[in-house]
DNA sequence: ACAAAAGTGTTCACGTTACACCCATGC
DNA sequence: GCATGGGTGTAACGTGAACACTTTTGT
């Protein structure tokens, strides 16, 4: 029950967001991080975040948040958990609500905004000492990408619009920490039909030029309603 | 990036947490729900909750709403989402912070506590119109609470200590609300190891009395390390 | 011609599903 | 003795895992 706010009593929370914004390059799965310009955790590395303001919506302000400390734009965000504990921010009481979030880095470089001194991609092992109670943060973010990876088409969001199987497959074996057979890899997912083969290969390899993907949403979708669950 | 809450310059939204408190009865899943007796929404039904306070943690506050307004004391407790859209309370900015909970009826039988006027079990299908966006909530809190079922032991929460297969098949056709197969049922959830029967029997009932179980917490975590997982 | 990655099928083991009858107990 | 739910095994099927060679392209 929601007592009037008008005669409510109690001191309120402080209310941010922080946002795990993953990206994969040619090499592995990395993850942004933004160094503090200021006290506490000065020049600490820290989950891009900030307050949230009454006009906006939770997942409004992780993406202006985004947007003023990475420059990024076009992002898949989905709402992480939110955290609580009482000494979490050692200057006041600060609530948390934390998101996690997926880009495409061949698409997106990088530009730091002017929120932050410094802005960068890290490799995931190890990451660096960060500020706050964010490692748990971002462990939880890891496990959740992990897990949601394997039954919904997230990973996607991860890759340019067009790719190959073997990019596809690349992206699990990175983000899950484990190979996986080629063969069996390709029979799996051409038969779910979320697929389709474009009429490009890919250009100016030195090997045998591989055929082009894209991820068809509206089958997704379509196929979903008639209980089709998208698992690999 | 956190600012120093001592310069900070936006009002701050307020903070509660809201609970979809769930139980088992004899005939189906039911939800707890509280009847307001202060506008907006007088007289109509809600879930259970209230404003987060500076010295506690969110999971505090949920577990202490519940014992204000239910006196229910042992749940489980997981959270589940965060909402904030702007405009979910008429009177002012709230972000509420979910919460899902499981108990067992018939070791915990419904007490009402001093905030509210009334409170009650509902079963699910129609659940009455709910206060300010908690059907929204309600709806997300059933949909996790089916998938979670599916890969974690939690179903045991609604169930008493010690329980017949049967007891335990029944809860999965309620929550998932399908019909499921004896044999295969049993097979299957034995078969992880994680049940051990008592040397105890169903006493008073007028057929077969049915072998008693309970759930082996500590042997589940130990398999959960070796990789082993629960799935139904 | 060689280096590099693309592409392609079959076999086997295992897990999932479907299915029907006898047993113990209380009334 | 009858009504009620408890308890049990097997066969068919489908899915997941293991596994190696040929093709295409650029240099």
């Amino acid at each position: 029950m929601v007592p009037d706010p008008a005669t409510y009593p109690y001191a309120r929370p402080a209310l941010t967001v922080d946002c795990v914004l993953f990206g994969l390059d040619a090499e592995d799965l990395k993850v942004l991080l933004i160094r503090r310009k200021l006290p506490p955790f000065q020049d600490q590395w820290a989950l891009p975040g900030g307050f949230v303001r009454v006009a906006e919506t939770l997942d409004q302000a992780a993406l202006r948040e985004l947007r003023e400390e990475t420059g990024v734009e076009d992002v898949f965000l989905e709402q992480l958990y939110t955290f609580g504990e009482i000494d979490r921010d050692p200057r006041d009481r600060v609530v948390s609500v934390a998101y996690y979030a997926l880009i495409n880095l061949e698409d997106h470089p990088l530009e730091a905004g002017t929120d932050a001194s410094q802005a960068g991609w890290f490799p995931l092992d190890p990451v660096p000492a960060l500020a706050f109670d964010h490692r748990s943060i971002f462990t939880l973010a890891l496990g959740r990408l992990q897990g949601k990876l394997r039954y919904e088409p997230i990973g996607f969001e991860l890759l340019p619009a067009k790719f190959t199987l073997t990019q596809l497959q690349g992206l699990y074996e990175k983000v899950l920490g484990q190979p996986l057979d080629k063969r069996n890899f390709r029979k799996k997912i051409l038969k779910m039909n979320v697929l389709v083969p474009l009429a490009e290969k890919q250009q100016n390899v030195r090997h045998r030029a591989a055929q082009l993907y894209r991820f068809d949403e509206a089958r997704y979708q379509q196929l979903r309603e008639k209980g089709f669950s998208f698992e690999l």
